[in-house]
RNA sequence: GCGCCCGUAGCUCAGCUGGAUAGAGCGUUCGCCUCCGGAGCGAAAGGUCACAGGUUCGAAUCCUGUCGGGCGUACCA
């Protein structure tokens, strides 16, 4: 499509004397108006003529030049139409010669983009709020990658800060009564919970915890570093369960305690550019030249430690040296703006050019109808037991409509979780989602088993045709008029690529893959592929093979399996 | 109180950074399997784009205010 809208922008640059930048190409809101659309307005007031006489005046003018794109005028727009045959054409056999690469490109070449993802907390369980970062940060990897860029994943564990001091606390004193071994994620959990209930009747346990966090702290390797280590080795057994249900993979996986060593180092780096006071006994960053009433950048409590926004600093410093990366996305929650604010305030003041490709890909939080989530309170839905329950569910569904499936236990994990993870992509990222079961358990309309169920048809119907061993024909490309809408639906694949990446936002390829699965549905049982003349249904089926492809390809990106039957 | 984000059909959401008659899915109602898979397709009903002003050829989109919601607001992460 892009090739098209490069040959209109040449030709309207020729008849107008504008530069090509400035032509904004349109899509045309009804298909049945064109391909590719092109508003006049702009250029009324130069020309002191009214939008629509230039449309007629310039469409006559282009219909001179253009060969295989008719420009028509409509009102205040020239639509343009791509010769049915010639569309199908080209946008067919770029699909085939790129294949699995349709949609990505090279103009990423060179740059690297560092993606901060995931990040769970040591000790406590994945719930469905961390899937968002999850999911959200490894399509916005994966959509870079297919761009050609050098992309580091990086999952930056909590495992540090004073909720160790406390759960070691808790260990120590009711550790005896819990079952660590068979599932220890929910027996700490529920320690933490009852950690916070006693807390505030008894103040000899806070005053434990500062003490046993001072300790982890002073990097003594002593019990409390002991605990602490294999609280980290539980946890990440139980995290990579799922990590390998999601199929995502991190290039780089460092706990907040990694950037222990580095910390006064990174304390002394921003004291030196000058920016830092005293103000209560705690050390901290001034940001009220930043925004008005920014609450300061706390890097040193009274007792000395540091906080979160310290070792922050210290991993985007690190990250910066390591990689030298053009953007470093941190794909966090929106409720963390004010951290990040911050995180990029302390940066700002220490005049560090490399400040504005530091960006926070924030995303709504996901809530429970009974209000937002907490470990603390325990009001949290636990997310194996989500991808457990929607793989069930899509089995259910697959033993009574497609009993004979061979791999039916694999392909209903594909179809469970690809639900799952797509109803976390659907919606704009930005968007709070509150978590209904019976939502993503949901497997009809604008869902993941649709998109793959679309993907399956087209499957089966190319494997039909093999068996009859049909599609040997010239394809009779101009048969093809019908599907025009689809075709260019097809075509526009590349560019949506392209936003979504400018944008940080997988929700764009997934609003993508439905109007396309839409499409093709409608297509496909109106006009039947096997059996019509040679040439007819051989360019039917090329376009089937292509649309395929190109559906794979984007399931691919979003981290969806897109299986050949379910 | 202050700061940031948000308000589009009964519900969940799109709306291409200011353009054509505001579109989907769910739900509701009606159709469609002698025909490549009904996790599907076709159709109907459903809208004062929260409200009030403003900017201009033109506003769901930009600005201001009001109302309503979410998140955050220095020693948690």
């Amino acid at each position: 499509m892009q090739a098209f809208e490069n040959r209109l922008r040449a030709a309207l640059t020729d008849v107008t004397g504008l530069p090509a930048d400035d032509l904004r190409i349109e899509n045309p809101r009804d298909p049945s108006m064109g391909d590719l659309a092109f508003p006049c307005f702009v250029l009324a007031k130069a020309r002191k003529q009214a939008p629509p006489a230039i449309a007629a005046e310039l469409a006559d003018a282009l219909n001179e030049t253009l060969e295989g794109i008719e420009a028509v005028a409509t009102g205040p727009y020239i639509n343009f139409r791509v010769d049915r045959a010639l569309l199908a054409e080209t946008i067919i056999g770029e699909i085939e010669a790129q294949g699995a690469r349709y949609g990505g490109g090279d103009e990423g070449a060179g740059k690297t983009i560092v993606v901060d993802l995931s990040s769970p907390n040591i000790a406590k369980p994945m719930s469905v709020g961390h899937l968002r970062s999850t999911v959200i940060g490894a399509a916005i990897q994966r959509i870079h990658d297919a761009l050609g860029y050098k992309t580091v994943g990086i999952n930056h564990i909590g495992d540090w800060g004073i909720q160790f001091g406390k759960l070691v606390t808790a260990l120590d004193r009711w550790g005896a009564e819990v079952d660590l071994e068979s599932d220890p994620i929910k027996a700490l959990l529920a320690l933490y919970v009852r950690y916070h209930e006693e807390e505030g009747e008894d103040p000899t346990l806070a005053e434990q915890s500062a003490r046993n966090f001072q300790e982890l702290e002073s990097g003594a390797d002593g019990h409390v570093r002991q605990t602490w280590k294999r609280l980290t080795e539980l946890s990440m057994r139980e995290f990579d369960k799922i990590y390998t249900r999601l199929g995502v993979t991190f290039d780089e996986v460092r706990g907040e305690a990694f950037y222990e060593p580095y910390l006064d180092a990174t304390v002394e780096r921003i004291e030196a550019a000058g920016v830092t006071e005293m103000s209560e006994g705690a050390l901290i960053v001034d940001l009220s030249s930043i925004r008005k009433k920014m609450p300061p950048c706390l890097l040193r409590k009274t007792d000395g430690t540091t906080l979160y926004a310290t070792r922050d600093l210290a991993a985007v410093f690190h990250r910066h040296e390591l990689y030298d990366f053009d953007r470093c996305l941190y794909v966090v929650g929106g409720d963390q703006r004010l951290h990040f604010e911050q995180l990029k305030g302390v940066l700002k003041r220490m005049e560090i050019d490399w400040e504005p490709k530091v960006e926070h890909i924030a995303f709504g939080m996901m809530k429970l109808p009974e209000g937002k989530m907490s470990t603390r309170t325990g009001n949290v839905v636990f997310l194996e037991d989500v991808l457990d329950r929607a793989a069930e569910e899509a089995g259910k569904i697959i033993a009574e409509k497609n009993p004979d499936l061979a791999n039916a236990a694999e392909i209903a994990e594909q179809v469970g979780v690809g639900a799952v993870v797509f109803n976390d992509l659907k919606r704009e990222r930005e968007k709070d989602i509150q978590f209904v079961w019976e939502e993503v358990l949901t497997f009809e309309g604008e869902t993941g088993p649709y998109a793959q169920y679309t993907h399956a048809r087209l499957a089966s119907i190319l494997r039909k045709a093999e068996a009859a061993g049909e599609g040997d024909a010239d394809p009779d490309w101009a048969a093809l008029e019908d599907a025009a809408p689809v075709i260019v639906r097809l075509g526009r694949f590349p560019s949506v690529v392209r936003s979504a990446a400018a944008n940080a936002e997988p929700s764009e390829i997934t609003s993508w893959v439905l109007t396309a699965a839409r499409e093709l549905n409608a297509w496909y049982t109106q006009h039947r592929v096997l059996g019509q003349d040679p040439a007819v249904t051989s360019a039917r089926l090329r376009l089937v093979a292509a649309a395929k492809s190109a559906l794979a390809g984007a399931l691919a990106l979003l981290g969806v399996a897109a299986p050949e039957e379910m």
